[in-house]
DNA sequence: TGACCATGCAA
DNA sequence: TATTGCATGGTCA
C-alpha cells in the first residue's frame, strides 16, 4: 500500500521556534526553528514515503475569517526571528525534493484535510505530521487492505492511529473531536468556548450525551456554575463547530498521486546546511552519498538526537553527560545481539528490566530491554526509540524472538525489581517468562516492610549507598516530561543498563540478608514470589464493567445532587460550594452559629459526617449536606470514573495490585482501586451491579467469614472465643451473651449484639474505652465497664494483647503466624502519642497480616488449580478477605467447591476457617 | 502544578 | 483517643 505524508509546515515552524533555544549560525542568522524542522524532515524522509507534501498557510482571508471577524484576531504578528527563517526553510524543503503546497484563500489545515480524505479514498495510507491536536478529527484506523489516517507529532513523539488512541488522548472518539473543540474553544485562534470547560469536562459531557447536539439538548440538566456557563455559550456553539471543522472538500489542482517525492538537490542542500551550520545533517548527506561510513553517520545522528530530545540543549553541542557508572553498552547490531543471547544462555541467573512509554503496564509499549549477569556490566537493547534522527535499532520482533527461549527457560533464574510490571509488558509482546525467581522490591519488603520505600532508587541508596540516575534526569518531569521513546539512546543506555545492574547488585545484598533469616526467607520464597505471576494474571484478566449502567447512574445522581444543591442554597440563604469544607465551615459555624462538636486533626471545626450528624437536630442544612455528600462521593469517585478506566484494548478494567503496599502484608489496589467499591448503602450497592459477567458466565464471590477474629482466637487460644467459633454460632451474638450474662443466644438484644460487635472490632484495632464510648454513643465509664467485663470473660484475649505489646517492646517487631515480620520503630518513642500508635499497630498487625498471608496462599493454590481450566474460570479480584471469579455457567459448581475448599484449607488454625460464597450475573448478586 | 487538607469508600 | 489502604475536590504557595 502506498503512503502519503502530509506535513503541517506552519505548525512545525511555530512549535520548533518556541520549543528550541534561539540558535544562530556564525553569521548571526536565527536558525533554531529551522533546525527543528530540518531534523523532523530528515526523520520523515528516512521512512521513505511514496508521496509527501509540505503544506503552509497562504496570506489572505479564508472562509473562517468570514464566519467570525474575531477569528485569530488576537494572534500576535510573527516574530522577526521566526519570519527570517521562513524563506530558508522553503529553500531546504525544495532542495529535499518535497512538494510545497500553499493555496491562496485556503488554510493549510483544510488543504491537509482534503488531501488526507482524498488519499484515503484512493486507499493510500496517510500520515499527518503536525503539532496541532485539532487534526485528531481526521484519524481513522487502518484495517487489513484498507488505508488509514494516522496523526503523528514528532516533537512530542505522540501518535494517534485509531479511535482508541484518540480516546486515550482526548477521552472521545475521532468523530467527537470537533464537538470537543467546539465546547472547549481555542484561545490561540480566539474562539470562545464554554467558560471553564476544558478537555475533561467536554469529554465528560460528550461521553454522556454523545454529540454536541446532545449536549446542547441536555444543557438544562447540567448543574452548577459550569452548567450556567454552558447555557450562556449555547448560541455560540454551532459557529464554533463550523470553525473547528477541518474542510475536506477544497478544490485543489494537485491530487495525492501528484505529490511524489522528487530527487533531492544535493548541491543546494550542501550549501544550505553549511550556511546554517547543520553539521550532522551535512555529515549525513556526505555519508549517504558516499555510502562508506555508516558507523560515523549513525554516531552523528545520535548526537543530533540527544540535543533535540532534550529540547533545551544547544543544537549541535553534546548534551550534558550523564555519568555512566558501570560498563554499559547499547546493543544495536546483530553480532552484539548474538553475543548477548549467548551470554544469557551461559549463565544461571541474570537481572533484566524493560523500558516503556507508560506507567500503565496494560497499555505500555516496549521501548527497550536491559540485562545484567555480572555486577558492574550491563547492556541495553533499544527497540522503540523513535525521535527524529534516532539511530537504527534492531528489529523488535527479531530481538524478542531471539530472547524468547531464554525468558521461557525456567532453569535460568530471572531477577527483577517490581517484575510484575515487566511480566505484563513482555506478555503483551508475546514473551512469556518462566523462572522469575527473585524480585528485589519483594526482598526488601519482606526483609523490612517499613525501613524504606521499596522503589529501586530508595533501595540503591539504602542498601548500596548508591545514587542512581533518576528517571527525571533522562526524561524530565512534570508537563515537560517526554516519553522514554524520545530519550536519546546514549542517555537511555546509561539509565536502563544501570537499572539491570543495580537490580543484580541489590539482589546480592538483600538475598544474603534474607538467607540469614529463615522465617523471612520462607515468607518470601513460599508466599510473595509465587504470588507475582498470580497477581499478574488477575490484573490481566480484569473485570467487565457495564459502562452504560454507570453513566445512567451518574445522570441520576446528578439530578439528585442538583435538588440537594437547590435546597441547600435555599436553607443557607445564599450560594456556596457544597464541595468546599472551608466554605461550609464558615457557613455553619460562623454564620449559623451552630456548635462545634468535632474538630479536624489540625484543629479546624470539622464538617465531616460525625460533626454534621451531631448538629442535624438543630438545623435542616446539615442533613441536606450529608445527602449531597453521599451522592457526590458515589458520582465523582465511582460512576463518573470507572467507565473512563476501561482499557481500550481489552474492554475491561484492570486494577494494579501493590504487593509491597501495606506494611502488614495486605495488598493494595489502585488505578482504579477496586478494593473500596461501595456496599453499605443501597445507592452504593447499585454500583456493584455494574461489575458484570459476560453472557454465559457468572461472577462467583468467596469470602472468609470473620477471618481476623478467628485469627485472634487462634493467637490468643482463649477458650471462650475458640469455643464460640467451634460451635459455629454468630460470634458477635455469642460475645454479647458472654459479656451481658445471657443464658442463651436468643436472649441477646439487637443493641447488645451491636455493642459486642463494636468491642470485637475495636479490640482488633487496639481501641480504648474512649473510642468505644464514642463509637457506641455511650458514656466513657460504661464503655470501660464493657471492656472490663469482656476481658474477664475472655482472659486469654487480654493476655494475648499484653503479650503482643511486650513482644513488640522486647524485640522491636511483631510477626504473623507464617513468620512475616513488622518492625515498629515507634514502640519505644518518648512521644506518648507515637508510642500508643505503635502499640495499636502491634496488636493489629499480626491479625491483619496473618489474614493477608492466608488469602495469598489460597490465591497461589487456586491459581495452580485453575491452570488447567483457564478457558472456564478466571480469578479477577481480591478484596482482602474475598476472591471474585468469572466462571462459565457449566463450571460454577466445580469452582465453588474447589475455591471454597482451598480457601478454607489455606491455613490450619485452632479454629475452623469458614468461607461464604455467592453466585450472580453481577458482583452485587454474587455477594 | 504540586503538595496538603478534609473527606469518605472498602476490609 | 480504632487498623490498613486509595481517590476525590478544594485550597494555597
Amino acid at each position: 500500500m502506498k503512503r502519503l505524508v502530509l506535513i503541517d509546515g506552519s505548525s512545525y515552524l511555530y512549535r520548533a521556534f518556541h520549543a528550541l533555544p534561539p540558535l544562530s549560525n556564525d553569521a548571526g542568522e536565527p536558525t533554531g526553528a529551522l533546525f527543528g524542522v530540518v531534523n523532523m524532515l530528515r526523520a520523515t524522509l528516512n521512512e521513505r514515503p511514496d508521496y509527501v507534501a509540505f503544506v503552509v498557510d497562504a496570506p489572505g482571508k479564508t472562509f473562517r475569517d468570514d464566519l467570525d471577524p474575531n477569528y485569530k484576531a488576537n494572534r500576535p504578528p510573527m516574530p522577526d526571528d521566526l519570519r527570517a527563517q521562513v524563506l530558508p526553510m522553503c529553500e531546504i524543503v525544495e532542495a529535499l525534493g518535497i512538494p510545497i503546497l500553499r493555496i491562496d484563500g485556503v488554510e493549510a489545515d483544510d488543504v491537509i484535510g482534503t488531501l488526507a480524505r482524498r488519499a484515503n479514498a484512493e486507499n493510500i495510507d496517510v500520515t499527518i505530521s503536525t503539532g496541532d491536536k485539532d487534526f485528531a478529527q481526521l484519524v481513522r484506523a487502518a484495517e487489513p487492505d484498507r488505508a488509514g489516517i494516522v496523526l503523528v507529532n514528532t516533537m512530542s513523539g505522540s501518535r494517534m492511529d485509531s479511535d482508541e488512541a484518540v480516546i486515550a488522548k482526548f477521552g472521545v472518539r475521532a468523530d467527537q473531536v470537533i464537538d470537543l473543540l467546539s465546547l472547549m474553544g481555542d484561545s490561540v485562534d480566539n474562539i470562545p468556548g464554554v467558560e471553564k470547560c476544558g478537555p475533561k469536562t467536554a469529554a465528560k459531557w460528550l461521553g454522556e450525551y454523545g454529540t454536541l447536539d446532545g449536549v446542547i439538548e441536555h444543557a438544562s440538566a447540567i448543574k452548577g456554575k459550569i452548567g450556567d456557563n454552558l447555557r450562556a455559550a449555547l448560541p455560540r456553539l454551532p459557529l464554533n463547530r463550523q470553525l473547528a471543522t477541518i474542510k475536506t472538500d477544497v478544490e485543489l489542482e494537485r491530487g495525492p498521486a501528484e505529490l511524489a517525492l522528487r530527487e533531492r538537490d544535493a548541491d543546494a542542500l550542501r550549501g544550505l546546511y553549511a550556511r546554517y551550520g547543520f553539521k550532522q545533517a551535512l555529515r549525513e548527506l556526505e555519508g549517504a552519498s558516499t555510502a562508506n561510513d555508516i558507523a560515523s553517520d549513525r554516531a552523528g545522528l545520535r548526537a543530533t538526537a540527544a540535543g533535540h530530545a532534550r529540547g533545551g540543549g544547544a543544537a549541535e553541542a553534546p548534551a550534558p553527560e550523564l555519568a555512566a557508572k558501570g560498563d554499559y553498552e547499547a546493543v544495536t547490531t546483530q553480532p552484539q545481539l548474538d553475543a548477548l543471547v549467548a551470554s544469557l544462555q551461559a549463565v544461571e541467573e541474570f537481572a533484566f528490566d524493560s523500558e516503556t512509554d507508560s506507567l500503565d503496564p496494560m497499555q505500555a509499549n516496549l521501548v527497550g530491554l536491559s540485562f545484567a549477569s555480572e555486577t558492574g556490566r550491563a547492556v541495553y537493547v533499544p527497540l522503540g526509540h523513535d525521535y527524529p534522527g534516532a539511530p537504527a535499532q534492531l528489529d523488535r520482533e527479531a530481538v524478542l524472538a531471539a530472547l524468547r527461549p531464554v525468558f521461557a527457560d525456567p532453569a535460568r533464574r530471572k531477577l527483577g525489581q517490581h517484575g510484575k510490571y515487566d511480566l505484563h509488558v513482555l506478555r503483551r509482546c508475546g514473551v512469556e517468562i518462566a523462572g522469575y525467581a527473585d524480585d528485589t522490591m519483594l526482598e526488601s519488603f519482606v526483609y523490612n516492610a517499613t525501613a524504606s520505600r521499596h522503589d529501586m532508587d530508595s533501595l540503591a541508596k539504602r542498601y548500596l549507598g548508591y545514587d542512581t540516575i533518576k528517571y527525571s534526569d533522562v526524561a524530565g518531569k512534570g508537563a515537560k516530561q517526554i516519553s522514554f521513546s524520545q530519550v536519546a539512546i546514549d542517555d537511555a543506555t546509561k539509565y536502563a543498563a544501570e537499572d539491570a545492574d543495580v537490580t543484580l547488585r541489590l539482589h546480592r545484598v538483600l538475598g544474603a540478608r534474607l538467607a540469614a533469616e529463615p522465617a523471612l526467607e520462607k515468607v518470601y520464597r513460599e508466599i510473595e514470589m509465587p504470588l507475582v505471576p498470580v497477581l499478574a494474571r488477575v490484573e490481566a484478566n480484569g473485570v467487565m464493567i457495564d459502562g452504560d449502567e454507570l453513566r445512567k447512574q451518574s445522570q441520576e445522581l446528578g439530578k439528585r445532587m442538583l435538588d440537594a444543591q437547590l435546597k441547600a442554597t435555599e436553607l443557607a440563604g445564599r450560594t456556596f460550594n457544597l464541595d468546599s469544607p472551608k466554605q461550609l465551615q464558615a457557613l455553619l459555624f460562623d454564620e449559623l452559629k451552630l456548635p462545634v462538636l468535632v474538630k479536624t486533626p489540625t484543629g479546624q471545626p470539622s464538617t465531616n459526617e460525625e460533626a454534621l450528624e451531631a448538629i442535624a437536630d438543630q438545623h435542616e442544612l446539615p442533613r441536606v449536606i450529608l445527602d449531597y455528600r453521599g451522592l457526590a462521593k458515589l458520582r465523582s469517585t465511582y460512576t463518573d470514573k470507572l467507565p473512563e478506566m476501561v482499557n481500550p484494548h481489552t474492554g475491561r478494567v484492570h486494577t494494579s495490585y501493590h504487593q509491597a503496599g501495606a506494611a502488614t502484608g495486605r495488598l493494595a489496589s489502585s488505578d482504579p482501586n477496586l478494593q473500596n467499591i461501595p456496599i453499605r448503602t443501597d445507592d452504593g450497592r447499585r454500583i456493584r451491579r455494574a461489575f458484570v459477567a459476560p453472557p454465559g458466565r457468572k461472577l462467583v464471590a468467596c469470602d472468609y467469614s470473620q477471618i481476623e477474629l478467628r485469627i485472634m482466637a487462634h493467637l490468643s487460644q482463649d477458650e471462650g472465643l475458640v469455643r464460640a467459633f467451634e460451635s459455629g454460632a454468630d460470634v458477635h451474638r455469642a460475645t454479647a451473651a458472654e459479656v451481658f450474662g445471657k443464658k442463651s443466644l436468643d436472649e441477646v438484644s439487637g443493641n447488645e449484639r451491636r455493642a459486642a460487635k463494636a468491642i470485637n472490632f475495636g479490640l482488633m484495632y487496639g481501641m480504648s474505652a474512649f473510642g468505644l464510648a464514642r463509637q457506641l454513643g455511650i458514656g466513657r465509664g460504661e464503655a470501660q465497664d464493657y471492656i472490663a467485663l469482656y476481658f474477664s470473660r475472655y482472659p486469654g484475649v487480654r493476655d494475648f494483647m499484653e503479650r503482643t505489646r511486650q513482644d513488640a517492646r522486647d524485640k522491636g517487631y511483631v510477626e504473623t503466624v507464617f513468620g512475616r515480620r513488622l518492625y515498629l520503630d515507634n514502640i519505644k518513642a518518648s512521644n506518648q502519642g507515637l508510642r500508643a500508635g505503635a502499640e495499636r499497630a502491634a496488636i493489629n498487625a499480626p491479625m491483619q497480616g496473618t489474614a493477608a498471608d492466608i488469602i495469598k496462599r489460597a490465591m497461589i493454590d487456586i491459581d495452580g488449580w485453575l491452570a488447567g481450566h483457564r478457558e472456564r474460570a478466571l480469578m479477577i479480584l481480591q478484596v482482602h478477605d474475598e476472591l471474585v471469579f468469572e466462571v462459565e455457567d457449566s463450571f460454577v459448581e466445580e469452582l465453588l467447591a474447589q475455591a471454597s475448599r482451598r480457601m478454607a484449607g489455606a491455613a490450619t488454625l485452632r479454629v475452623p476457617l469458614v468461607v461464604d460464597s455467592g453466585v450472580g450475573i453481577n458482583w452485587d448478586e454474587a455477594h
